[in-house]
DNA sequence: TTCTGACTTTCCATTATGGAAAGAGAACAG
DNA sequence: CTGTTCTCTTTCCATAATGGAAAGTCAGAA
């Protein structure tokens, strides 16, 4: 009987949404980085991405940058898509408060 | 370290989401009405209020009808302008999705 | 082979969310 | 006036989410 829109309950929680959002606007980004965006741990993150990767959302890129192996974030299309929706789910709020 | 927009703790989880944003639609609303809408029980949605209430975004104002008391929510200004203030921090993720 | 860096997983604590049931106050029935 | 009923509130519990610390894993460096 729920009468209001649900919103994708993967991305909606705050840290996911911002890293979501964050992932659209580039191509990939390293693992350290976006842990820092977010402000978060290592731990932290790499479980929202677990989250996000079991849901589709993300792929997981590994590759040696000097020298090291770094992960890159990648937003799928099928993250994209899910963002989308998610966001117009949220406009439809935002029209209606005007 | 966070780089990101934090959004309003109070508004944004689904359930305060919804209530706010169906509240700034109309005048008030009847608690019965709203706990409808929302598809929880009493006892939730009375503590989503006292939640709402403390950050003053909400009002209720108790008036009787139809002999028994009732119980309307009236979503105040502040509540306004928090709603609004957290829909465009979502806008703005909404701009860069494009 | 050992050490390091870069995550991942486990362990634990805190908080949030939800429902059921008990409470509380007002109005109605008798 | 007393007992019920209606309409929330508050309390009690259970479950899930989120977060960090610390231990674990694995590839490349030394």
């Amino acid at each position: 009987m729920t009468a209001v829109p649900q919103f994708d309950p993967v991305i909606h929680p705050p840290a996911r949404l911002q890293l979501a959002a964050a992932l659209s606007e580039v191509n990939d980004m390293e693992f350290g980085r976006a842990r820092d965006l977010l402000g978060v741990s290592d731990s932290v993150l790499s479980k929202h991405l677990a989250q996000m990767q079991d849901a589709g959302y993300v792929r997981l890129r590994k590759a040696p940058l000097g020298g090291r192996q770094r992960t890159w974030l990648v937003l799928t299309a099928q993250g994209r898509t899910a963002l989308k929706a998610h966001v117009r789910a949220l406009q439809d709020l935002a029209g209606i408060v005007g």
